[in-house]
RNA sequence: GGGCCGGUAGUCUAGUUCGGUUAGGAUCCCGCCCUUACACGGCGGUGGUCGUCGGUUCGAAUCCGACCCGGCCCA
């Protein structure tokens, strides 16, 4: 063995081994009728990155894998790849210069470049030793075979009445020409102006506070508070709207903030959600005033212009015409194309055709199912409850762009009856497929259409806990793997993938898909904000694998609290380094002794300072499986390095060096080697899932040629029934007595192989009774040729030569 | 404005469920020691008004209340 460890060498080695036909087997999801444990993990973006946040989940995952393995279940640890988005065509579309309008080949393009990101980011998962199983479960929502999953869950779902196509306003971001969802959509503060302008009214002018006053065209009502006091006469009276000249009604409605501004609002359609709201409560006309790039329409001589650009022109109208009042500076928050897309372009609310989930019905029972699932830590599902309770729309799921899923349904152009395809055809795509029939079986026209519009990406990943059960092909593997044992994902998560995976899952299986969730939190930067490029604080995990290891940086972020936020240090990985050089150092020192084919500890054998270390292993293996049980990884991991450090190297294997280089007797020696290969070999196996590498490179040095088991990671889970049950309160004091009294030499500036000609300890007669018994040790530890014992307060003495 | 989380040495963190030794550990820094596994090591040391204020109690980092600061999500 090496004097250094090297990740390096070793690392790369044994995740070549793990890939390979003979290991696979040890990660292969048998459903051989072992118990089975199933984990939903995300599909990530294929950004082709892999950063700190992915690194931690894989991580995650994989420590809870090899666990659970060990414990004896049938693990299915699957992983897919999310690839169609937005981000994905804008590459394609700005970096490779593909235009959008040949669907076909931009498609094929898309692919293609995310074929390229999957390979680069699988690459780095690998590298942190994460072994899911590939082979069995790989997934990308790209494929053919994903598509015609999830236009199969639409067909249930249209089955069921859940479909509808609806001309709605929705959030719309004028840049990437498409419709979001409200999770697409976050609220940016802008500094920005409120406008006071007069409306006329009965011969008197009202002041409107607005921030938008190119809305002025699609001006319907204006309303105000009903205990504004100032304006109870105005309820029913008419308004007329400056410049555009239209009369609108006056509105009494106790959404008006009377504190805003004038307290008089006007109601566009739509300058905000709560226009739609009122558009709909007081069935208000709908004028269009901006289309579908963001420029002006219906609005006369605006009429072309960017919606930015007649703010302007509109306000000099208004100054020029008097009727502007004043001009306030503000900070305002303005709803924005924020999520995952650097897209950053206020959205617009347009009128258009489109597809919609019905979801608002089902609020109740989600939450009645989230409330019987496992939430890890708990407090994570009240930002679902929040979430449900905040819903206020139906789930709309069409974006009008290429790289996606197509939506599989025809409609009739005459009575907008859905026209769904044959289920043996799927996948289809509407604009080249023909549909089912020639008429409407409904009105019996001819005017059947397709649709460009492809799903929103959370339609395909909604169903992954049905893809990875088998849900659609292996009812076999459906019935003993669903639901989930449980969803791991990120709380930035919880109201979209959550959310829509438990609404889908449970509305086609009639079940709900999780038993648990475990939400991780954030790793920061190291400044403690978001990482992200423009800030620089982006920190990647392979240049953490290159120099400290996979193993140091698995041991890092396992000692985390799961759910909160982290700011990345490398400290820790630092540290994490130094303990995998403290396991090899110790080893190859103890590896020394092992001569014999086999090494079983014989009780009555056993020495005190050995029944030590064999009561502290019992007692690390209790509170290890404890904290593994419930997911209190940092727990385990700081358990792990304080027994094997401390106990074992510190202490235990200082105070049994006599006995292996110079024993008095041969049992003495013997005892000392067994307890010191079982404790490693259990050790061994209880750090095997935070640290699969050098634990697989121990055992397969060390431990294989004894215990036969191809890989550590096919070894059963240490249990403390297999250990002796033995007394180590002996031992214990030995070890503080052996401590005490190095301190005491390494004070007087000893060197620890020097000689002491006298050494005294004061104790307890107990003590001292314990010390006497074991005095040959004691002295050949610490070089002592006389000891001496004294009663009274503990404290040791020396006197050198 | 609402919800959730956090605030313990320069930095990070355990302990808070269920109040009770001198608040435990890591890292940084300083000192001594190359000892036949490891200097990526060993031993020791400096460093804390446990966010603030008030309350309950014989006793509060821990329980209660108010507030301040930071983060995330939402409005």
């Amino acid at each position: 063995m090496d004097k250094n460890y090297s990740p390096q060498r070793v690392e790369e080695k044994w995740q070549n081994s793990w890939l390979s036909e003979e290991y696979y087997q040890v990660y292969k999801f048998k459903n051989d009728g072992k118990p089975v444990f199933v984990i939903d993990t995300p599909p990530p973006f294929t950004s082709g990155e892999l950063h700190m946040g992915h690194a931690y989940w894989n991580i995650l995952n994989d420590v809870i894998a090899r666990y659970k393995r060990m414990c004896g279940f049938d693990v299915l640890l699957p992983q897919g790849w999310d690839c169609q988005g937005l981000p994905t065509e804008l590459k394609v579309q700005y970096k490779w210069k593909v235009s959008r309008e040949d669907r076909k080949f931009f498609r094929e393009k898309c692919m293609e470049w995310t074929g390229s990101m999957i390979k680069s980011m699988k690459h780095s998962m690998i590298r942190l030793g994460y072994r899911p199983d590939w082979e069995q479960f790989e997934y990308r929502t790209m494929d053919k075979s994903y598509w015609k999953a999830v236009q199969e869950s639409l067909l249930l779902m249209l089955e069921k009445g859940l479909i509808y196509r609806k001309e709605f306003p929705v959030h719309w971001c004028s840049r990437c020409g498409t419709a979001l969802a409200q999770a697409e959509l976050g609220y940016v503060q802008k500094a920005g102006r409120l406008y006071y302008l007069k409306f006329r009214s009965e011969e008197k002018d009202l002041e409107v506070a607005t921030t938008r006053p190119e809305l002025l065209p699609a001006c319907v009502a204006l309303a105000v508070s009903p205990g504004d006091e100032r304006y109870l006469d105005l309820n029913g009276r008419e308004a007329e709207v400056p410049i555009f000249g239209q009369k609108v009604k006056i509105l009494s409605d106790g959404a008006v903030d009377p504190n805003f501004g004038t307290g008089i609002v006007m109601v566009c359609t739509y300058g905000d959600e709560q226009d739609i709201k009122w558009q709909q409560k007081y069935c208000l006309p709908i004028l269009k005033a901006i289309d579908e790039y963001g420029k002006m329409i219906n609005s006369g001589k605006y009429n072309g212009m960017k919606a930015a650009i007649a703010r302007d022109e509109v306000v000099k109208d208004l100054e020029a015409a008097g009727r502007m009042a004043k001009v306030d500076q503000m900070t305002h928050n303005v709803l924005t194309h924020t999520e995952r897309a650097d897209c950053m372009t206020p959205i617009e609310f347009i009128v258009k055709d489109q597809w919609f989930i019905r979801t608002k019905d089902y609020k109740e029972r989600i939450l009645e199912e989230s409330a019987n699932m496992k939430w890890i830590p708990k407090f994570m599902s009240q930002r679902l409850v929040d979430w449900v309770n905040s819903i206020e729309w139906d789930w709309l799921i069409s974006r009008q762009r290429v790289f996606g899923t197509p939506i599989p349904f025809w409609y009739c152009k005459k009575c907008n009856n859905i026209i769904p395809p044959r289920r043996e055809e799927l996948p289809v795509d509407t604009m080249i497929n023909m549909p089912p029939m020639e008429k409407c079986p409904k009105c019996g026209e001819a005017e059947l259409a397709g649709t460009t519009d492809v799903c929103d990406v959370w339609v395909d990943s909604s169903i992954s806990p049905l893809i990875v059960t088998g849900f659609f092909n292996d009812k076999s593997r459906f019935e003993r793997a669903y639901p989930v044992d449980f969803r791991q994902q990120g709380h930035d998560i919880i109201r979209t993938w959550f959310y829509y995976s438990t609404f889908r899952c449970l509305i086609l299986t009639g079940k709900a898909p999780f038993r648990g969730v475990l939400v991780n939190g954030h790793i920061l930067g190291p400044d403690g904000s978001r990482m992200s490029k423009s800030r620089g604080n982006v920190i990647m995990p392979d240049q953490g694998v290159n120099e400290y290891g996979a193993d140091a940086i698995r041991q890092a972020v396992m000692s985390l609290t799961i759910g909160s936020d982290f700011p990345f240090k490398w400290e820790p990985v630092k540290y994490g380094k130094s303990f995998l050089q403290k396991v090899w150092s110790s080893v190859r020192f103890a590896e020394g002794f092992f001569a014999e084919p086999s090494y079983v500890l014989n009780a009555e054998e056993l020495e005190e300072v050995d029944r030590w270390i064999i009561s502290r292993l019992r007692e690390t293996v209790l509170k290890t499986t404890e904290a593994m049980e419930s997911y209190q990884f940092h727990i385990a991991v700081d358990l792990l390095q304080k027994f094997y450090w401390h106990d074992l190297c510190d202490q235990y294997v200082e105070s049994v060096k006599p006995r292996l280089y110079s024993p008095k007797t041969p049992e003495s020696q013997r005892a000392a080697k067994t307890t010191l290969y079982v404790v490693i070999w259990n050790f061994m196996r209880l750090l095997a899932p935070f640290c699969p590498h050098i634990a697989e490179e121990v055992y397969q040095n060390v431990i294989k040629g004894r215990e036969g088991i191809a890989s550590i990671h096919a070894t059963p889970y240490p249990k403390v029934g297999d250990l002796p049950e033995v007394d180590g309160t002996a031992g214990c004091t030995i070890v503080k007595v052996i401590s005490e009294l190095r301190t005491k030499k390494v004070e007087a500036k000893m060197a620890l192989s020097a000689e002491i000609a006298e050494a005294s300890v004061h104790a307890e007669a107990e003590t001292i009774r314990i010390c006497r018994e074991n005095e040959w040790i004691i002295k050949e530890v610490l070089h002592i040729k006389e000891l001496e014992y004294v009663e009274g307060e503990f404290k040791a003495e020396i006197k050198e030569e």
